[in-house]
DNA sequence: AATCATGGATAGTGAAGCTATCCAAAGGAT
DNA sequence: ATCCTTTGGATAGCTTCACTATCCATGATT
C-alpha cells in the first residue's frame, strides 16, 4: 500500500507518518520506483505500536526510537534485547537528584525494600533511580515511606510482573515476544494507574456514605457529579 | 523570609518562583511594603508540593493549579474537595477516542470490569476515560485485555486504594488531609510504576537464570553491572 | 545620600511534536 | 505523447509548555 492508504488505515496523517519515517520510528517503505514506496501490514502494525507508545504510554519520540531500535537489533540475543528495550522506556522522571538532601535516605529505603523483597539491587536501572526520585520527594514532604509501608507495594508489583512475564511468554515468535513485552509494559501502566484512581474514588465514596465494608455487591448506586 | 531565601531553601530559582506566583500555584507573600513581600514556612511547603507534583508526578502547571485550587477551595466540604482535587489530576491521556473503532469494545470491557469489582461506574470520571483509551490501544494491537485478565489488576488496585485511604485518614487537619490525598495519589504513582519495572527486571533475570521459583528469601545476590 | 536588592511586569528561549509548503519525478487518462 | 494528478522527500514553520532573562521603580541597607 502507498503512504496515503497507510494513513487512511491507521488514522495517522501522512505528514505525521513522514515525520515518523524521518525520525526512524518506522522503517522506510519498499521502494517501487524513485518516487514511490510500498508499505505492508508490518508497517501498519508498527505504526499502531508507535502511536500507542507515544499517545497512550506517554513515551517521547526519542524514547520510542530507542525502544524500537533495541527491539529490532538483531545483534543481541532475545533477553538482552528485551532488557535493553524495556530499560529504554522512559520513566518521565528526568532528574534523579542532584543536590538533594533526601536522596541518600531515599536510596537507603529503596535498597532496603528491594533487599526485603529478595530482588537484586541494580542501582543503574532507570527504574531504581526513578524510585529514588519519587521517594526523595515523598520524604521531603514528610510523608511516610519506609520499607515497611512500601513492602505491600513491592509484593503487589512482584505479582504483576510474574503475571505479565507469563503473558509475554505465551507469544512464540521472538520479535512478537519483544513487542509484547514493550507493549504490555507501557500500555498496562495507564491501565493500572486508572484502576487505582477508580478504586480510590470508589473507596472514598464508600467512606463518604459510611458503608465501610461494602464488598463486591452489584449495588452500583447512582452517578455523582 | 524573602523571595531569595525561599529560593535558597527550596532549591527553586527566584525566576521560577515568580512564575509560579504569577500562575497562581503559590499564594502571594504577605506584603511588607509596596516592593517587598514575606514568605513563611507554609509557602515553602507549598512550593515543595508544587515541585513534586510537576517534576515527580509529571503534572502540568495548569493541572497543578486546578488541583491546588480545589484543595484551597473553602466553599466545598472536605470530601468534595478531595474528589475535585484528585479528579483534576491529569492522566496524561488527552484523547479519549474520537474515531476509534475499538472504543466501544474497550468501553464494554471497562464497564464489565468495574461491575465485577463491585465499583460504581462513573463514565465521566477522567480515570474511566483513561482506562478506555488504554484498553482501546491494547485491543487495537491485538493484546488480550478482557475482564478476566484485568480482574487481578483491579483487585490489586482496590487493595492499594484501601491502604492509601487509610493512610490519608491518619492526618487530622482537613487541609493536611487533602494535601496528603493529592500528594500520595500523585507521588505513589511513580513508586508503583518503578517497582513494577524493577519486579519485571527481577522476574526476567530469574527466568534467564532458570530459577523460576526463587521466592522471597534474603538471598539478594551481588549487584551485576 | 548613595547604592543595591526586591518584586512585578514583559518579553524571550528552547525543546518537543507535529504540520504546511514546495518540488521534481512517476503514473494514469486522454 | 502530453497533460494533470499523485507521491515521496526535504525544508521550514507552527503551537504549546515550562521556564528564564531583562527591565524598572521602589524601598531597604550602609
Amino acid at each position: 500500500m502507498r503512504l496515503a492508504e497507510l494513513s487512511r488505515r491507521s488514522g495517522v496523517s501522512t505528514a505525521t507518518i513522514k515525520f515518523y519515517l524521518r525520525e526512524g520510528l518506522l522503517p522506510p517503505g519498499h521502494r517501487i520506483s524513485s518516487t514511490q514506496a510500498d508499505y505492508d501490514e508490518e508497517h501498519l502494525r508498527r505504526l499502531q505500536l508507535v502511536r500507542a507508545l507515544i499517545q497512550v504510554g506517554g513515551v517521547s519520540v526519542a524514547g520510542a526510537r530507542a525502544v524500537l531500535t533495541a527491539v529490532d537489533d538483531a545483534s543481541l540475543d532475545q533477553l538482552s534485547r528485551m532488557g535493553t528495550a524495556v530499560a529504554a522506556l522512559p520513566q518521565a522522571l528526568p532528574a534523579p537528584a542532584e543536590d538533594d538532601a533526601e536522596a541518600p535516605a531515599a536510596e537507603r529505603v529503596a535498597v532496603e525494600l528491594q533487599r526485603r523483597l529478595g530482588w537484586r539491587v541494580v542501582p543503574e536501572n532507570p527504574a531504581h533511580q526513578a524510585l529514588v526520585s519519587a521517594l526523595s520527594a515523598l520524604l521531603r514532604l514528610g510523608y511516610p515511606c519506609d520499607g515497611e509501608a512500601l513492602l505491600p507495594y513491592g509484593e503487589l508489583a512482584g505479582r504483576l510482573a510474574e503475571h505479565e512475564l507469563a503473558l509475554v511468554e505465551q507469544f512464540e515468535a521472538p520479535t512478537t515476544q519483544l513487542e509484547a513485552a514493550v507493549a504490555l509494559t507501557v500500555l498496562y501502566e495507564p491501565v493500572l494507574l486508572s484502576l487505582r484512581r477508580l478504586a480510590q474514588a470508589e473507596q472514598a465514596s464508600r467512606r463518604l456514605r459510611g458503608d465501610a465494608g461494602a464488598g463486591d455487591g452489584g449495588e452500583a448506586g447512582g452517578a455523582e457529579d
